[in-house]
DNA sequence: ATCTAATATATAGATATCTATTCTTATAGA
DNA sequence: TCTATAAGAATAGATATCTATATATTAGAT
């Protein structure tokens, strides 16, 4: 995966790394560098795996089980499991039990919940400012839809 | 960062979200599922921090300390050192003493370590082929370009 | 020469994640 | 009705990472 050799004089990535390589390494490096930033932004105490659950629910105005959210995130159930845990412990979240299978409980952001979600992405806003100002909208519209494709065909590829 | 309305039908990423953010979204859900495959496809007990760090010296056929192999990997040192170790224990790299500057100690592979490397992409070809006859190669060659000039972006950011 | 600052690495403690297992509740079949 | 299986969620234990700090060695200044 590694040893074939291009033609082209070094593409992006390094050396003679095939261009799915290279993509790849750039993925996941910029998937960190991202993360990284956007985690220095965020309100002391709340991490991206809380924030990204707390917007989810709020975007898509649903209440969903612990389950579903970590398939959502990508994350196993224990994982999620335990960001929830960690959301309910600070009463930014509620779980309430299903009436009908009860053992089925469905996480509901509460008011202190949405408030501190619309704290983080007002904290938020600068940086996605310097971005918006120091980088054509282009680039980002224009891989998108590469990206999407990527995206979905290494989902299907899990099993 | 995530209220600011478009008025394109719902690009790749999820609903209302700014371009800048759904490709955030996209990245790091391929991050995520790459490195999953990635690591299942990887010999036991190899992890993929552990074959990226023979792979990047194999490569670029040098010995480098712990300090520039963190700063190459975007980890930090003492997780670098933790890394090292497991392949030092493994008897896949030597740290060899500096004979100058004693505070130093170079990271080399042994033959041990390039014939588990060689194993690892040989493991991994499959994968790759599988990548190259399922999507078109212009996929990953178009997107390269815009995917370096955002990871330097980002990278310039951090201070 | 000796003290101070800088550099390379290691250690300690905390956290977020994973896999494997267990617990609770619901559903289906005998 | 009772039992077996399934499904949602929690717990236990392991690991990889982080931040903060300590140790060892070198370089520079007085």
């Amino acid at each position: 995966m590694t040893e074939e050799m291009q033609a082209e004089p070094k593409p992006a990535g390094l050396d003679g790394d095939p261009v799915e390589f290279a993509v790849m390494t750039e993925i996941g490096i910029i998937s960190q560098l991202a993360e990284n930033l956007f985690q220095s932004h965020l309100p002391k105490g709340m991490t991206v795996a809380q924030f990204s659950v707390l917007n989810h629910l709020l975007r898509l105005e649903v209440q969903e089980t612990i389950s579903e959210l970590a398939s959502a995130m990508q994350v196993t159930q224990p994982t999620m499991s335990s960001t929830v845990r960690k959301l309910e412990d600070k009463g930014l979240v509620e779980l309430v039990h299903e009436q009908d299978d009860r053992r089925i409980r469905r996480v509901a952001v509460t008011a202190a919940g949405a408030g501190c979600r619309n704290n983080a992405v007002a904290s938020l806003a600068p940086m996605a400012e310097i971005l918006r100002q120091n980088m054509p909208p282009s680039i980002w519209r224009d891989i998108l839809p590469q990206l999407n494709e990527i995206r979905v065909f290494l989902d299907k590829m899990r099993d």
